[in-house]
DNA sequence: GGGATCACG
DNA sequence: ACGTACGTGATCCCG
């Protein structure tokens, strides 16, 4: 006989989850992926299992779908919110932590999970066990007896407060069956449980303590004090017994268990291990015995490989001619792939053994010829992971990719463009739990990464092997997920067939013309040099201008100007703060004037040089297709979305980009007024409207609202004003941030914003509603369905939740202008071809194309370009397009 | 490697 | 009362 009894723990998930996910701020690993619930309810179980000696454990969970007290009463739970996705998509994390820890988990359908653990405790009593049953919900008291006891969650995560039948009695005055009936009194409005109305806890305690049960209260309600508590107990008898039916936690659940499974089990380290590695579980690996850790020494990714050598091609055509469909992927000597040496390739048909070729042992010319008909093929389907590099590396062997079927990298973009981290290995850990090859192991980082070319034939197989097979293993999901989030069409009529049109951006690149730039070199550094000279007269000595701590300790101590803002590490020397100095000392110009040089030196004049291609004097950028999460592109190595335009010294730099031979012109059109136009079609406001319909001048018209004054009357300072509410509107507007923009009070900026607001009354509906909406689903969407999920919108932190209103707003606007350029781009691209014209589309900047055009084909090609962009997608307003055309991009405003 | 600054839409 | 504009990328300094 044992002394004392073992002790059963049965822990509410659901409730503990959702508990730690409000709890904790929302904490996500470096790939987006939300962790803060499971996290919490981790901790939770830790701290439990050190205060119990636990030997018999059971996890219960909710199960979706409706239970049996919406069939007996439909308005149950009818005014719950669902829960975030946020914390939606962390039980499925949980469930694999618990199973990876060997614990139990039930869920039933058509019961809840505190139905389970009613039923787990009576088994554990019936077992002679004791037991404890771990919850977020008070109405677990109902539950508490001599055997049984609750632990509540009190506030945080880990304080936890324990009840047993004598301290509900001594808390409470009444004994745990009786919250069954004060629950049939008082309701409960979280589930919406209507209960008696008038009666709270105080009057339903009192009740119970008097009569005992909701029966007993019947039987003597005569006796029962206070005139209106009669009244509304006799009005509301058959609410009073529905309440309590629906409050009352089942205990005889058809549950298929014996007590034995559910004894402590040893966790399946090596899972766990892995698990918490993903999930960046720090703190958790460090409770993980030593011992326990066996770090797997190059464990290869299984799949099979082989080598290909001496350009033996037959068995794979024939796979392929067999299959009509392929997986490939190229290895380049490093990230550049534009320019950089072509390793090898690996192709994989069906589920087929892989092919590697490495261009050592094979011939790289008769590579591309016996593949090439298959690679433009109509008919056979290619797939791939970040085939944009892919495609190019194909254009440099003269193959132009036709049927191209998926790409898991763009899908991955759609389901969640706040990821940072899209590699196939990555997504191989979120969708299939497994855990290969990553490349950042492979090749290391920084400095002292490595290349593929570094790595043995062996490895790069194994590693190309390896992403061949996850492709289609991970689609599957990916493209399950967009269609049932209704992304298809955005997914397989605009994303993806922008990637090749990116590749053959990218491919083609932009004609520099390098003495240009070498001309503006040369007198951007005379400036420098005449520059610094002064200012190092004007603060009496030498110092390096560059540097922002430098700079203040001589404009605030060795000049003693009036400090107007400070950064985390000291003064602030940024231009807003130099602007308010102008006047006070000579030196704010000179320092204005060096910063605004050397940036145009630096970045545009030196940056670009390093990145012209010294035969062809091309520029190939690199367009990101998975950076933003508005759904904008973004352009990097180098960045050709921020050529400078604004100051006529950087505008020069434009005469720098031109069209590659005298036979060709750029072709620049530009969307004018894409965000305001996309409000006025989402708002539905009819002064917007109107005024897109009649091509007003929107900042003129927008000032004669706000100044309440004729359109005649407008100065081009009100126009100016009203030109910065209009951004303002469409970034979400704060009176602060317009003030701040206009250089005016905070107070006449809420003036502005007030009239606006008061004339574009749909505009106002528009950001009110789009907020609840955002709120309610977890995320906004765009036209074309385009979704960005903002959880700071239920933020507990003032400035977080702001933000995260403020992105609700801007986000449909700025994603929906990007989808109606995409839509354009992709247009372009196929009429181009189509037309077997020489034209080419080589830039994209946000809210412009850019053409090289053939001069016979001008015309033709300005006309097409045109009706495409304006008809890209069809809005309430029209869509205006500018062009311009020039020999160079300067030329082209 | 992060912060400050500044180029663009 | 809270402290702010939305979205990017490149360069420099400095710990």
């Amino acid at each position: 006989m044992k002394s004392k009894k073992d002790l059963f723990m049965v822990i509410d998930g659901s409730s503990l989850i959702h508990r730690a996910f409000y709890a904790l701020p929302l904490l996500s690993t470096k790939d987006g992926l939300y962790t803060n619930g499971v996290f919490g309810f981790l901790t939770m179980l830790y701290k439990i299992k050190e205060d119990y000696p636990i030997d018999y454990l059971c996890v219960v969970l909710d199960k979706k779908g409706p239970t049996f007290r919406h069939e007996a009463f439909d308005l149950y739970k009818a005014n719950r919110e669902s829960s975030p996705n946020e914390l939606v998509l962390q039980f499925p994390i949980l469930k694999e932590v618990l199973s990876a820890m060997n614990i139990v988990q039930l869920e039933l359908d058509g019961y809840e999970a505190d139905d389970l653990a009613g039923t787990l405790a009576r088994i554990g009593e019936e077992n002679q066990l004791e037991v404890v049953l771990v919850t977020g919900d008070r109405d677990y008291l109902q539950l508490a007896s001599k055997n049984t006891k609750v632990l509540l969650t009190k506030k945080g995560i880990t304080e936890l407060e324990e009840y047993d039948e004598e301290k509900i009695i001594a808390e409470y005055g009444i004994k745990p069956k009786q919250f069954i009936d004060l629950k049939g009194l008082m309701g409960d409005k979280s589930d919406n449980i209507p209960g008696v109305p008038g009666i709270g806890e105080k009057t339903g305690i009192k009740l119970l303590k008097e009569f005992g049960t909701i029966e007993g209260i019947y039987d003597n309600i005569d006796k029962v004090g206070g005139k209106k508590t009669k009244e509304s107990l006799i009005e509301h008898k058959n609410t009073a017994f529905l309440s309590r039916k629906l409050g009352e936690i089942i205990r005889n659940v058809p549950l298929n268990i014996s007590i034995d499974e559910l004894k402590v089990k040893d966790p399946n380290w090596e899972e766990l291990v892995k698990l918490y590695q993903a999930l960046e579980f720090k703190s958790l690996l460090a409770k993980i015995p030593r011992d326990k850790i066996r770090v797997d020494e190059d464990s290869p990714y299984e799949s099979e490989y082989k080598i290909v050598e001496d350009d033996e091609y037959d068995p794979i055509i024939k796979e392929i001619e067999r299959e009509k469909k392929f997986c490939f992927k190229f290895l380049f000597e490093d990230n550049h792939y534009i320019k950089s040496g072509i390793l090898g390739i690996g192709i994989k048909v069906g589920e087929n053994t892989a092919f590697y070729m490495d261009f050592i042992n094979n011939d790289m010319e008769k590579f591309a010829k016996a593949f090439k008909g298959y690679f433009e093929s109509q008919e056979i389907e290619k797939y791939g992971h970040m085939m944009k590099m892919d495609i190019v590396g194909l254009l440099r062997l003269n193959i132009d990719i036709n049927n191209i079927k998926f790409d898991t990298m763009i899908g991955q973009y759609l389901l969640n463009p706040a990821q940072s981290n899209y590699s196939i290995n990555q997504l191989g850990k979120e969708y299939l739990n497994v855990y290969g090859i990553d490349e950042e192991e492979l090749l290391g980082k920084g400095k002292k990464k490595k290349s593929y070319k570094d790595l043995s034939i062996e490895t790069r197989a194994q590693y190309i092997s390896m992403v061949l097979d996850l492709i289609p293993r991970v689609r599957k999901p990916i493209e399950k997920l967009i269609v049932e989030q209704d992304m298809a069409k955005l997914y397989y009529e605009i994303e993806l067939p922008l990637v090749k049109v990116l590749a053959h951006m990218e491919h083609t690149g932009f004609k520099v013309d390098i003495d240009v730039l070498e001309q503006l070199g040369k007198q951007y550094q005379e400036e420098i040099d005449s520059l610094s000279k002064d200012i190092y007269d004007l603060a009496g000595g030498e110092f390096n201008i560059n540097s922002p701590k430098q700079l203040g300790e001589i404009l605030f101590e060795k000049l003693k100007l009036p400090v107007i803002k400070r950064t985390k590490t000291g003064y602030s020397t940024d231009a807003e703060v130099l602007e308010k100095l102008s006047g006070q000392h000579e030196i704010i110009e000179k320092i204005l004037k060096y910063r605004q040089i050397t940036k145009l030196k630096t970045t545009y004049i030196d940056g670009l040089m390093n990145l012209v291609d010294k035969e062809t004097h091309k520029i190939h950028s690199t367009f990101n297709q998975t950076v933003t999460n508005t759904g904008r592109i973004s352009s990097t190595d180098p960045n050709l979305q921020n050529i400078p335009i604004k100051t006529e010294e950087g505008r020069e730099i434009r005469k720098a980009f031109v069209a590659q031979s005298e036979d060709y012109v750029l072709l620049d059109g530009d969307y004018s007024q894409i965000e305001l136009r996309v409000l006025a079609h989402i708002s539905k406001d009819p002064k917007l409207m109107e005024a897109f319909h009649k091509d007003e001048d929107i900042h003129t018209k927008t000032a004669s609202q706000v100044f309440n004054i004729p359109k005649e009357e407008v100065t081009p300072l009100m126009r100016n004003r009203a030109k910065a509410v209009n951004f303002g509107i469409v970034y979400g507007i704060s009176d602060y941030g317009l003030a701040k923009d206009l250089n005016i009070s905070r107070k006449e900026a809420k003036e502005y914003i007030d009239n606006y607001l008061k004339n574009y009354k749909m505009v106002k509906k528009y950001m009110e509603d789009i907020v609840e909406k955002g709120k309610k689903q977890g995320h906004v969407e765009t036209i074309l369905k385009r979704r960005r999920y903002i959880p700071e919108l239920k933020s507990k932190n003032f400035n977080v939740r702001s933000f995260g209103e403020r992105i609700a707003l801007n986000t449909p606007i700025q994603g929906s202008a990007a989808d109606i350029i995409k839509v354009a781009m992709v247009k372009v691209f196929e009429e181009l071809n189509r037309r077997r014209l020489k034209s080419k589309l080589i830039l994209q900047v946000h809210d412009e194309l850019i053409i090289e055009t053939h001069k016979e084909e001008r015309e033709e090609v300005e006309k097409m370009m045109r009706d495409i962009m304006e008809n890209s997608i069809k809005l309430d307003v029209p869509l205006k397009v500018d062009i311009k055309v020039g020999d160079n991009w300067y030329e082209t405003m």
